[in-house]
RNA sequence: GCCCCGCUAGCUCAGUGGAUAGAGCAUCUGUCUUCUAAACAGAGGGUCGGGGGUUCGAAUCCCUCGCGGGGCACCA
């Protein structure tokens, strides 16, 4: 199913009858959104007060002519003025064809036109294992991925290992020195962690005792960050994360990218030479220079950027790269973006997802000191599911605090279970309805769907097509735990009907009511399903 | 000092300039002989941090102040 979804058609219709009463040039925005009393219907536009400067007329008057004209394509709502409102109210018989309508993955659409983009995301200096702030980024970063993908973009998701920078060196430093029985340099790393990585490579790499001090460090740097990629590799499995590349620091420098974007900066005049760094300076910026090669000859971070953006959008070719960064990364960002305009891209092709910190109750957390929580450990503690909802549930501009022990007690209070809960129990009600009627009619006759709790449950899957598109408009996948929360709400509901009353299970003796109630069920498990797959999240059929 | 994020119910948080601001948790009251009670029905609970402004209309936009968090490297 390519098409949008129902919102977008009633506001085709809006468009149009707008049209009819003689509005000329652009129509400003009607506000048509969900409405949020029952008596409003279901959507809700403010026409005719948004109108009423333009024609010169009453809201009232305007709202009304356009209910009286309107006309939802297929039926699929009915229109109301009231007191200068626009309200829309789905009806029950287009409710029950969108019931029928609904297959598995319902809600995709190609909005990307096979755009091609790449997400970067995680992306942490491979010195240490993820804590629950990484955990953060990457299923945030991975459900994103989730969205544009099932909204027809051609998607790579790339972790950027850091590998030849200041901070693995110390890193590299601080291995050599437990090799030899020291404590870590200033500045290095002493997790019990960094020893164990010397008792490894003690083990993998005879002699490296013996080396000198030049010698023997690259050595331990890169034979530890490929253990701690190694680890962060199955770290991010077990949340359900996935990437298509780990994208090596060292490849960049191997490709020469970074001294062919340094050349071109040069060119248009955006470095200059200070105090025997070299510097790039936007002219027409008055955000302070940053060095590209220090003083002592040595690339900074800075310069690996420039070679890293010149190869994702020209040797890469991606349309548009999305970048998903802890928000301690801010002041970054006008600086990525005055570059990435001094090399010639589109500032808004390079787009900068940042999200807040996560915050232990207990205290802060500190890699270098080897003080904190693992994504391991919190997965261990509360499984995968809970970790990818309640990271979800959150939008990114939110501070999490993380409660320990909350978490450790979370178990059926969770909201996740909730959502869960309903999905198993759709599937249940199918395995009961197969033994109990095991010749049901092929066909659904969906007008047999007639109660207010089965119409709320058709009402919320109509609702679907907005969230996936809102949410990959906004590259907020939050949108999807709460639009979850609802359905579940709605499907509880209609199953606890029949708790109340025999005569309202999904089963009962009557076969083709039995059947039309099935559609439904079926529906929302698809439904509930796709949802739950964004969000990185396992949809169980039996609890 | 400058920059970014936040401040909404007891707690944790949703809320694309629209009508009467919502949810979960917690509290209280009901509902199991069940197609799965990890559920359902209901109740109480609000100066949307303070103050200005913009307009038909502001939790939402602008200004300002306060509080909390984060950042201002030849670290990343």
């Amino acid at each position: 199913m390519l098409s949008g979804g129902v919102r977008e058609r009633v506001n085709e219709a809006l468009q149009d009858a707008v049209r009819k009463l003689g509005v000329q040039g652009e129509i400003p925005d009607l506000e048509l959104g969900r409405a949020k009393v029952p008596s409003h219907g279901d959507y809700a536009s403010s026409a005719g007060l948004k109108l009423s400067r333009v024609l010169r007329q009453d809201p009232k008057t305007i709202a009304a002519r356009i209910a009286e004209t309107i006309e939802v394509a297929e039926g699929a709502a009915t229109a109301e003025a009231d007191n200068g409102y626009v309200n829309f109210r789905l009806t029950g018989d287009w409710l029950r064809g969108l019931v029928s309508r609904i297959a598995p993955g319902y809600g995709a659409r190609d909005i990307g036109r096979g755009e091609r983009l790449q997400v970067e995301f995680g992306s942490v200096n491979p010195t240490g294992p993820l804590h629950i702030g990484h955990g953060r980024g990457v299923t945030l970063g991975d459900s994103i991925c989730r969205l544009l993908e099932f909204t027809g973009h051609s998607v790579q998701r790339e972790y950027y290992v850091n590998s030849d920078n200041t901070q693995t060196r110390r890193f590299g430093a601080s291995v050599y020195a437990r090799l030899h029985g020291l404590d870590p340099p200033e500045g290095g790393y002493t997790g019990d962690y960094v020893k164990e990585l010397a008792e490894m490579a003690r083990h993998d790499m005879p002699g490296i005792e013996d080396l000198p001090q030049d010698e023997a460090e690259p050595k331990l740097r890169m034979y530890a960050i490929d253990k701690m990629v190694e680890r962060i590799k199955a770290t991010v499995a077990r949340v359900n994360v996935r990437y298509d590349e780990w994208y090596y620091e060292n490849r960049l420098w191997e490709s020469g990218l970074p001294q062919v974007a340094i050349d071109r900066l040069r060119v248009s005049g955006h470095l200059k030479e200070r105090d025997g760094a070299l510097w790039f300076g936007d002219p027409g910026d008055d955000e302070e220079d940053r060095v590209v090669i220090r003083a002592n000859g040595q690339p900074t971070y800075f310069a690996s950027d420039l070679g890293y953006l010149l190869s994702r959008f020209e040797q890469r070719g991606y349309h548009r790269v999305v970048e998903v960064w802890a928000a301690d990364h801010h002041g970054y960002v006008p600086r990525m973006k005055s570059v990435a305009a001094a090399l010639g891209f589109e500032p808004q092709s390079l787009v900068i997802i940042l999200h807040q910190m996560v915050n232990l109750k207990e205290g802060k957390m500190s890699k270098r000191a080897g003080r904190f929580v693992t994504l391991d450990e919190l997965v261990d503690r509360v499984g995968s599911d809970a970790v990818r909802y309640f990271y979800l549930l959150r939008s990114p501009d939110t501070t999490i605090e993380f409660d320990l022990e909350l978490a450790v007690t979370q178990g059926n209070e969770n909201p996740v279970y909730y959502a869960q809960y309903a999905h198993a129990r759709l599937s249940n009600v199918e395995v009961t309805a197969s033994q109990r009627h095991p010749r049901l009619p092929d066909h659904a006759d969906v007008s047999l769907l007639v109660h207010p709790w089965e119409l709320d449950v058709a009402r919320q899957l109509a609702f679907w097509p907005d969230v996936v598109e809102d949410s990959t408009a906004l590259l907020e996948p939050h949108r999807i735990p709460y639009y979850v929360h609802d359905l579940a709400t709605a499907v509880h509901r209609f199953y606890h009907a029949g708790n109340a009353e025999s005569e309202h299970r999904v089963v009962v003796d009557d076969a083709a009511l039995t059947r039309a109630r099935l559609e439904l069920c079926r529906a929302a498990r698809h439904t509930l399903k796709t949802a739950l797959d964004l969000m990185g999240v396992s949809a169980p059929e039996r609890m």
